[in-house]
RNA sequence: UGGGGUGUCGUCAAGUGGCAAGACACGGGGUUUUGGACCCCGCAUUCGGAGGUUCGAAUCCUCCCACCCCAGCCA
C-alpha cells in the first residue's frame, strides 16, 4: 500500500541540498537523450529516476533532446523517444527542449571563452591531436596553436561559422592543462567543422559544440539543479564544472553519477542492438524479443510493470546486472491483477467424450478473474469434442504427474470431471491422434457430489467452438546471462549467443470463442500458460495473433528440469 | 607503472561506530476448480583480504587484492 519513500543516495543528496537551501529550494532535473535510436530499459531507469525525483520534491523534469550531432539524429528519432516516454507514463507539458535551440546562445559562451583566453583554436590535424594527448600514464604535448591570440581564434571561429573551413581543419579547444591526469581537461575540443545538416537547423550551422561544452551550458540555460547522468561520465565532472565556473553561469547545477542498468540474457548498448537489427537476428528494434521500450510494449509488457521494476532495482554506483527474473515478476504480478482470464490451447489433441451426446453443446459460466469478482464472467462452450494441451496426457505417466492419463480423471476447468478410457493411435507413426473419456454429468462445474478428489484441472476449448489464432512464443534472447562478457571470454561474437529458440511461431492453436473479438494490444492470461498480448501489429480481422509476454511460474516444469539434471 | 570509481546473501540493495533491512531467486509447509495466485517459515555469526584503533567496526586508520571507466573532431 503505502510503498515506503525511496532512499537512494541521489534523493539524500537532493534533500540535503534542499535542507540548505542550495537552490532556493528548487529541485529541476532533466531527461537527455540524443536522438539517434530508440530507448531501452537502461533509459527507463534514467527516466524514472529523473521525472520520479521530480515528482517527489515537487520540482521538474524537462525532456531535452542532445542533438548536437547532426550525423545520425533525426526527427523520427525524436517523436519515437517521445512517444515511448509517454507511454512510460509520464509528462513534460512545455518542458520540451533541444540542445540545437541553444546554438546560437552556445556560440556566445564560446566566444567568452576565447576572449578571457580559456580557449583557442587549434589547427592541428585529428591524428595529430591524439599524438599530442599523452597516453594514460605520459602527460600530452601542447598544441603549437596554443598561444594564439584571442583576436586570432576569434577571427577564425567567425571564419569556422562561415564555413570557409573544411571539415577537421580546425576546431576550437579549452585551454586547461596537457599534463592533467584526467584526460578530458586536457584542452579537450569543444567545436568541431562538420559541414552536415542538422535535421532541425538544417545547414545554418557548420560547426557543432561537443556534449561536453553543449551539456552543461544546456543544463545551467534551463535552471537545471541536479544532472543525473550514468558513471562513464564521472571523469567529465571536472570539465563540466570547469566550463560552468569559467563562464560564470548564473547557475551551476550538480552533475550526479549512477551505475546504468544492465539486465541478464540481453544487451544493452546501442550498438549491439543495432547489431541485432542489422543481422537481421531479430525483426527490428519493436522486435518483442528487444530490450527496448518498443520492443517491450509490442511484447505486452505494461508501463506500470517496467515502472516497478525500475523502483525495485534501485539506484546506486554498483555496475551490476540484474536479474531478469526481477524483471518477469514485476510484469507477473502486475498481469495477474489485472489480466482477465482465457483458455487457449496451444498444442492441440483431440479429445472425445464418448458418452456425451453429439449433438449437444452446453456453456458455463467462467469468472474472468478468480479472486476478483468485479471483473465479471463470460460464458464458454462446451461439446462432445474438445483440445487439451498435449503436455497434458501422458501415456506412460509417473506417479507425480496429476493430469491425464489412462483411466486417470481429472477436471475440465469450470465443466466436469473426465475420464481416460482410451488413447487411439496413427498407426504408422504411433503418433497420439485423439483420446477418447467419458464424462461423468454429476460433476457439471467441477464439483463432485460425492466430494471425491481430482488431482489436475486443466484447461480446454470446444473442438467445433472454438476460434483459432496464431501465437508467438518468445523465451530470453540469448543463452547465456551476459552476452558481452561472455563473447570476450570465448573471443567470439556476442551475437554467437543469441538463442535459437528466442522465438517459437505456434500456428494452429485454439483458442476461446470470445476472444475472437479480442482487441489489438489487449492482455489475457491464458489459464496455466502464460500472459498473452494480442499482437498491435501483425494481428487482424481475420487472423488473430497473440504474443506470449510471459509464462506463469510453472513448478511442474522446474521439476522435470530439476530430474533431468 | 596515471587518474577517476566500485567491492555487503546466487542477483539487486539498505546500513554512515552499538551488534547485518527489504526484494527477486532458492528450499520447506499450508491453501487452492490455474502444479498459477495467496499465506506461513527458512535462507550472510558476517560485510573483497590482512593488520590496526576502540568496551564495541560493514561503518574509522593502514596496506593489499579484484573489477569498471577515461587516450572520438560520439554522447
Amino acid at each position: 500500500m503505502a510503498k515506503p519513500p525511496s532512499t537512494d543516495f541521489i534523493r539524500v543528496i537532493i534533500t540535503k541540498d534542499l535542507q540548505a537551501n542550495k537552490h532556493d529550494g528548487r529541485v529541476a532535473t532533466r531527461f537527455p537523450p540524443e536522438p539517434n535510436g530508440y530507448l531501452h530499459i537502461g533509459h527507463a531507469k534514467s527516466i524514472c529516476l529523473n521525472f520520479g525525483i521530480a515528482a517527489d520534491y515537487k520540482g521538474t523534469c524537462n525532456l531535452r533532446f542532445d542533438d548536437t550531432d547532426p550525423s545520425g539524429e533525426s526527427i523520427e528519432y525524436v517523436d519515437a523517444i517521445k512517444a515511448d516516454v509517454r507511454w512510460l507514463g509520464f509528462e513534460w507539458n512545455d518542458r520540451e527542449f533541444f540542445a540545437s535551440d541553444y546554438f546560437e546562445q552556445l556560440y556566445q559562451y564560446a566566444l567568452q571563452l576565447i576572449k578571457a583566453g580559456k580557449a583557442y583554436i587549434c589547427s592541428l590535424s585529428p591524428d595529430e591531436i591524439r599524438e599530442h594527448r599523452g597516453t594514460l600514464t605520459e602527460p600530452g604535448k601542447e598544441s603549437p596553436y596554443r598561444n594564439r591570440s584571442a583576436e586570432e581564434s576569434l577571427d577564425l571561429f567567425e571564419r569556422m561559422r562561415a564555413g570557409e573551413f573544411a571539415d577537421g581543419a580546425h576546431v576550437l579547444r579549452a585551454r586547461i592543462d596537457m599534463a592533467s591526469p584526467n584526460l578530458n581537461m586536457r584542452d579537450p575540443v569543444l567545436y568541431r567543422i562538420k559541414k552536415v545538416p542538422h535535421y532541425r537547423t538544417g545547414d545554418q550551422w557548420c560547426i557543432y559544440p561537443m556534449y561536453d561544452f553543449a551539456h552543461c551550458l544546456s543544463d545551467a540555460i534551463e535552471g537545471i539543479t541536479h544532472s543525473l547522468c550514468t558513471l562513464e561520465f564521472e571523469n567529465n565532472r571536472p570539465l563540466y564544472d570547469w566550463i560552468l565556473d569559467e563562464l560564470k553561469t548564473p547557475c551551476h547545477p550538480q552533475q550526479i553519477e549512477f551505475a546504468r542498468l544492465n539486465l541478464s540474457y540481453t544487451v544493452m548498448s546501442k550498438r549491439m542492438l543495432a547489431d541485432l537489427v542489422g543481422k537481421g537476428l531479430v525483426s527490428g528494434w519493436s522486435d518483442p524479443r528487444m530490450p527496448t521500450l518498443a520492443g517491450m510494449r509490442r511484447r505486452g509488457y505494461t508501463p506500470d510493470a517496467i515502472r516497478t521494476f525500475c523502483e525495485r532495482i534501485g539506484v546506486a554506483k554498483n555496475d551490476s546486472v540484474v536479474d531478469m527474473e526481477l524483471l518477469e515478476h514485476c510484469v507477473r504480478d502486475d498481469l495477474n491483477e489485472h489480466a482477465p482470464r482465457a483458455m487457449a490451447v496451444l498444442r492441440p489433441l483431440k479429445v472425445i467424450i464418448d458418452n456425451y451426446p453429439a449433438d449437444k453443446t452446453e456453456e458455463f459460466d467462467a469468472p474472468n478473474h478468480p479472486q476478483d469478482p468485479g471483473m465479471g464472467s463470460r460464458k464458454i462452450p462446451f461439446s462432445r469434442e474438445l483440445y487439451i494441451e498435449q503436455d497434458d496426457f501422458l501415456e506412460d505417466a509417473p506417479k507425480k504427474f496429476f493430469r491425464l492419463a489412462p483411466g486417470r480423471e481429472v477436471r475440465l476447468r469450470y465443466a466436469y470431471f473426465i475420464k481416460c478410457e482410451q488413447v487411439i493411435k496413427d498407426k504408422k507413426t504411433g503418433e497420439i491422434t485423439e483420446i477418447h473419456c467419458t464424462y461423468d454429468p454429476e460433476t457439471r462445474g467441477g464439483y463432485a457430489p460425492d466430494n471425491r478428489k481430482v488431482k489436475a484441472t486443466i484447461h480446454w476449448v470446444s473442438a467445433p467452438l472454438c476460434q483459432e489464432a496464431e501465437v508467438r512464443l518468445y523465451d530470453r534472447l540469448f543463452t547465456v546471462a551476459n552476452p558481452g562478457a561472455e563473447a570476450e571470454k570465448a573471443g567470439t561474437e556476442f551475437t554467437a549467443f543469441v538463442n535459437p529458440d528466442s522465438l517459437e511461431t505456434l500456428t494452429s492453436c485454439k483458442v476461446e470463442p470470445g476472444l475472437a473479438q479480442a482487441a489489438p494490444g489487449s492482455r489475457y492470461q491464458f489459464e496455466r500458460l502464460g500472459y498473452f498480448c494480442v499482437d498491435p501489429v501483425d494481428s487482424s480481422e481475420d487472423s488473430l495473433l497473440f504474443n506470449r509476454i510471459v509464462t506463469l511460474r510453472d513448478t511442474w516444469a522446474k521439476m522435470q528440469e530439476k530430474d533431468g539434471k
